[in-house]
DNA sequence: GATGAATGAGATTTCATTCAT
DNA sequence: AATGAATGAAATCTCATTCAT
């Protein structure tokens, strides 16, 4: 029995868990996801996390790692792709709604630990923050953007983006893509250059 | 004992014992504020809260009343008073900043309850959007404000102005006042009819 | 009612629980003397201990300083009381098997503790070392002693005199009165000046 | 594939087993030691301790057999050699603590053992305290020795061998040869007979 | 012979709630 | 009105043991 074969099993159970970790914490937030309910979805006993994880940080972490690194390779190569710092910032915006409606139990899930746990993944939330500011930078460098707080813009855009997930409980049938381009020509308006 | 004094006594524990408990929600989050903990910072013992409010359920609500009630109390009267859609909206955005300034604890307890329990005060939450949603349609209607999707444009104004209490904890000397005139002015060029 | 009464039955409750604790540990062990097992000897529930101690650690703690409190309170009067140090030696010891006559349960869970966590409680089992290094060096300032290694010796003691609790357990009928008078006879033999 | 050497490949698993597991008790306390440290130790998975000692109190068992067995092959012979049942105590006593310093972990490891399960082991103690008394014996039969209880001086000159180990811990640069021969001299003074 | 994934029991700890005084 | 002792449930973590491969 060949040894990648082990890894394989090993890597679609932590696969698996995370998946149904992410699932339990989008649904009933992260202070009401206990372990037994996670193992109980996954159909798995509860020692079965501990083994893989160590304990439940250990969960939460991959739960965090697994979300974030779906969402850069999804949407990093589609912002450096475009051609103006306008576009770019579009490209960010409607890029998140689209990993949200690809992905909403994952993002869901990022988002309630970040929230949550404000002393360990708080350098998550500021890179988070961080990465919109260099869109805007750009976009100030080259004229495309006013003179604006970059910091206050950085952080209001990523809030306005972050309180999406929210919504998909409780309104019905919510246009994802739809939402993603008033946003999109809502932060548009807010940031270009005003020509007088 | 006049039954005045006895409903007097009453409010001012009523009172007390929700500032402690917003105090203690503000600082340690809502997972951690155990009773306990409330308890022993109002410097009384468990069961009072208990007699007071009930359970913890009720304690919950009433902080959440005060908080909205006074926020309520202070703002409204400001964004009513204006004389433009385009001056309400910046009155309601830097009211809120203002109300953040001088009550940091009760905002943080509201919005850390508001995330949390997503089924019971989900209506709150909906409600804030709402009011913002109203300021928006007077300027659609007087044409100060361009033509786009209000619920959108309310929920990121609420996203961007709730956003910020978290920063308080990381950020030293964080300016509410310049703050608040930043946003207002985001918001500004957001919303306003463009010209051509 | 006053409050000297409710320190009454506070104090009284511990005192049930630290005697309690202390059977369960002389009976099974501290690896098997659970909270549970305790709780259910005192014949309450589990979380009454971790309310009058706040957690397992504390429970110990009181085991130890109860057991370490009534033996001195025993012990050092008839020590000190003595006119040579051969005496003093010999009334160490037969005080030591008294206590143990009169106390077995506290004093067996007492030497379980120190055995069990290394770490947290060594200075005690060196503190009782040193303080019959005290009565050798008494004997060797006075002649009454030969010369020696006092720590050697006093370790010895020490050693000689905890290992009866384990017998307890074996032997039936041991007559610790007889016992203490066998190892006072021994330690006076061993330690006292050769004449040739 | 000759038998020989399967009972040589499990005889050397088994030996590896029993010295990391004694290894890890001595270190870690007998409480601390489980079989996943164990295996990891030993660089096994811990199924291989359950396909070979069956389960954890077999494994304990052989620690037990080999330490003992490794410590009455070196001191027996030792003790027989001597000419009186005064270099006979002393052999003994020197002999046990020459086996302390050689195979420190081993003994540890037996005395962790039979402290904690005070059931099961208690004969492996008994033994040990009445090898102990038949040197006593032949010391009283020849005339070197006085006329006190062997029970209890046998008890004591184990209990005073036996709490060298734990001054390892803490004592640095303990120097075993020396302690032994000041340990041999308190219990010759001790149990000689007294001229007078 | 060996692996390591999985189980299930047991232990501690936290906490909202209840109730006699 | 208030106290605080007590309960019982829930959650996490550790660990010996089992078993399919």
């Amino acid at each position: 029995m060949p040894s990648e074969n082990e890894t394989f099993i090993e890597a679609a159970r932590r696969a698996q868990l995370t998946d149904c970790a992410a699932g339990v914490i989008a649904e009933v937030g992260l202070g009401k996801a206990s372990m037994a309910r996670i193992a109980e979805r996954a159909g798995v006993s509860v020692g079965v996390i501990s083994y893989h994880f160590g304990n439940k940080a250990g969960l939460i972490a991959a739960v965090m790692t697994d979300a974030a690194q779906a969402a850069v390779a999804m949407m990093e190569p589609l912002i450096v792709a475009q051609s103006s710092a306008t576009l770019g910032l579009r490209a960010l915006i409607t890029s998140n709604l689209e990993f949200m409606r690809l992905h909403p139990e994952r993002l869901r899930a990022m988002l309630e630990i970040i929230q949550h746990d404000n002393g360990l993944y708080a350098e998550q939330g500021a890179q988070a923050i961080t990465d919109v500011q260099k869109v805007l930078h750009w976009g100030q460098q080259t004229g495309e953007f006013g003179d604006f707080d970059t910091r206050v813009v950085a952080t209001s855009i990523r809030a306005a983006i972050d309180a999406v997930p929210a919504m998909l409980g409780h309104v019905e049938d919510l246009d994802l893509t739809a939402y993603g381009e008033q946003l999109a020509d809502l932060f548009e308006r807010a940031t270009r250059k005003e020509t007088r």
